[in-house]
DNA sequence: TCTACCGGCGTGGTATACCACTCTCGCAGG
DNA sequence: CCTGCGAGAGTGGTATACCACGCCGGTAGA
């Protein structure tokens, strides 16, 4: 028995590695939104050579988490306003398609699992497990609707806003609430309640967006200018 | 003064050169799907180092284009069968959103540069000009929604499927008949119909996927074992 | 003849040196 | 004191050498 699989991170390849690492600093606010990073800065905290920071820093441009400064360097993502409201935009209307195709295609089995899943995760919540595993609630419903490009996708927006959680409250009421919720979508989805499970997500996802764009609207000032942009439309993608 | 920016392919960085070389040569078919690439050999093909070729393919892969061999090596993503099934699912859905959201938000000039854009590509069609700009149809009205998420989404699900279309007709009659729909349905968002738009997408786009699952089924002697496959659920590989 | 070994080659992964560019800051000249 | 220029440092971009690993084929031994 040379290497465990799970714990052992010096087994996976650098570039796996910077890219689980930095990913990890950026949304543990670590990094601070706006600030500015460099290939060379990263080599040097993370103890590798430029080249998979660099292809972690690729991905995660692509993911949103990191923005490339048009002059030379990178930065940690600002915290967009607009973006996020056209995130939740987007999420709500994904996860109503998700939802209703869980209930016409998840099978009882996947449905117990998940509710198991949500269910251990009221108690047993851990920050570092909830966060390294993809396991998000919402990714495992999106998952039910049996399309991989739709659990992709919810994916990709649930890790783009994840970083905002942490302006949330580990506030055990609202954990409680976000269970509860969540617990009630299931419920509808085994019911096979179509309509009712799509508007019961849709509220879930404007109580969440509502509860962030607070949080952030709280938060700015420590945040800062550089932290905080509100995008108006009018970015102009040429082509 | 010196360099034009549109034609001027030299200018670009050799990765992003890379990266669009690549892709034309792909979604052009002059890679055959299930193709085995390495590094190497492109950084032969392309005149440049690997490291641009290896930041191509590693964007490549995230599009979707390019698979890697878990025993080593890149190949040519194979036409996927069911992932096309899945990929249209989700095509579908985003469409109905983004025209339904397109027309509450559509302002009519956007509209009606979007109808010039479409009715000089009834006649003025060229192939290349069609691929390299990203101007489908279909993403141009994705952005009409005016979530920038929503037009990401469906520019990345059209590019995926996009070479499919070489083995679809060059056929003066099938683009006339697109055209006519893209038409209606621009003319369904003019009007605000939100549900007869959103209904026209949904057969719109179910047209489009049969065509190309009978254009893959009747080329599949062509394409070969290796260049379609058609992953069920659960992975089932007959041994 | 069959088998087992082992050496070479091709693969991606990584580190690193060098390049062009830009921005900044200090110093010299007006 | 103000202005402008030039050197230096820091940036990403690229090429390349080296590494470990896995496959495949030839060869020697049973």
């Amino acid at each position: 028995m040379k290497t465990d699989k799970a714990a052992d991170s010096a087994a996976l390849p650098q570039a796996e590695r910077a890219l689980q690492d930095i990913r990890k600093d950026i949304l543990s606010m670590a990094f601070a939104p706006g600030e500015a990073v460099s290939e060379r800065a990263l080599q040097d905290r993370y103890g590798m050579s430029r080249t998979p920071i660099r292809a972690a820093l690729a991905a995660l441009t692509a993911e949103g988490l990191v923005d490339r400064d048009p002059r030379g360097g990178y930065m940690i993502a600002p915290i967009d306003l607009q973006e996020i409201r056209d995130l939740f935009e987007f999420r709500e209307e994904l996860e109503d398609t998700a939802v209703r195709l869980a209930c016409r295609r998840a099978s009882p089995e996947a449905l117990a699992a998940l509710r198991a899943t949500v269910d251990r995760g009221r108690t047993d919540f851990r920050v570092e497990d909830w966060l390294a595993s993809g396991l998000d609630v919402h990714v495992e419903l999106a998952a039910l609707s049996g399309n991989p490009f739709l659990r992709d996708a919810v994916r990709a927006a649930v890790g783009r806003a994840l970083r905002l959680r942490w302006l949330l409250a580990s506030d055990a009421a609202q954990r409680e609430t976000a269970w509860q919720e969540h617990s009630e979508i299931l419920d509808l989805v085994a019911a096979g309640d179509e309509d009712a499970a799509a508007r019961k997500v849709r509220l879930h996802t404007r109580a969440v967006r509502d509860q962030i764009l607070e949080a952030v609207e709280g938060a700015r000032r420590f945040l800062g200018t550089r932290g905080v942009v509100d995008h108006k439309r009018g970015d102009g993608d040429t082509h």
